[in-house]
DNA sequence: TCTATATTTAACAAATACGTTAATTAACAG
DNA sequence: CTGTTAATTAACGTATTTGTTAAATATAGA
């Protein structure tokens, strides 16, 4: 899938919450998802279409659950392009080293 | 700026194209970008006013011309973002690294 | 089988996004 | 001051996105 397309899905504020969920808490169910933004079942399962479309989440059937997980390699990709811009954003390394330690804590 | 706001205008083909340039090439005046993508001048612009008001730009003026810039601080964000989850999509590392070497030869 | 649970799909309205051409603004050059 | 260049804003149509409620699908369990 196109990379514009996984920025795409992430640029919605309800599936980026989704998406951050997921990777902080690993694989949930549809369900458990519920609660992520104050919207309805239906509205979030058509959120959670466009983020399996667009790659960033992979699905696996439990009776009647829907099991969704972060698919690492589309993060990949993204970091991919990030890391390859590298020499750009990181011209002062240690202000992104500053940034992480405090959003990481 | 909200990080989906970053992924939201990163979500065009056209504004990730221009971004990229800029991050490749360096500043460019708007009448440069016109290559990026079969689009008219003022479609081109909205593009970059998108791109302005997420914060991933900075324009700087120059006799008639608007010159564009990436914004590190911006792309940092984004970063930050990834690598705060790194944990999960780097849980084999090689091949995140295989990728990249891939990417930018 | 009948009912409850979990999730998706259908149908529809409202808002947003994106493209176009025409008009406007701003700065330079003769 | 007039014309040229650079870019944006205005106006407008169409397509896509997002949300809702109602209906459909699928599995589990009494």
């Amino acid at each position: 899938m196109n990379l514009h397309t996984s920025f795409s899905a992430l640029g919605d504020e309800t599936r980026l919450a989704i998406v951050d969920r997921l990777l902080t808490q690993g694989a949930q169910a549809a369900g458990d998802l519920g609660d992520v933004a104050p919207v309805s079942a239906p509205a979030l399962s058509r959120h959670l279409k466009v983020l399996r479309e667009a790659g960033l989440v992979t699905v696996k059937r439990d009776a009647q659950r829907r099991i969704y997980a972060a698919n690492p390699d589309a993060f990949r990709k993204i970091v991919g392009w990030t890391i390859s811009h590298k020499e750009f954003w990181a011209s002062s390394l240690d202000r992104l080293e500053a940034y992480i330690d405090e959003e990481t804590d």
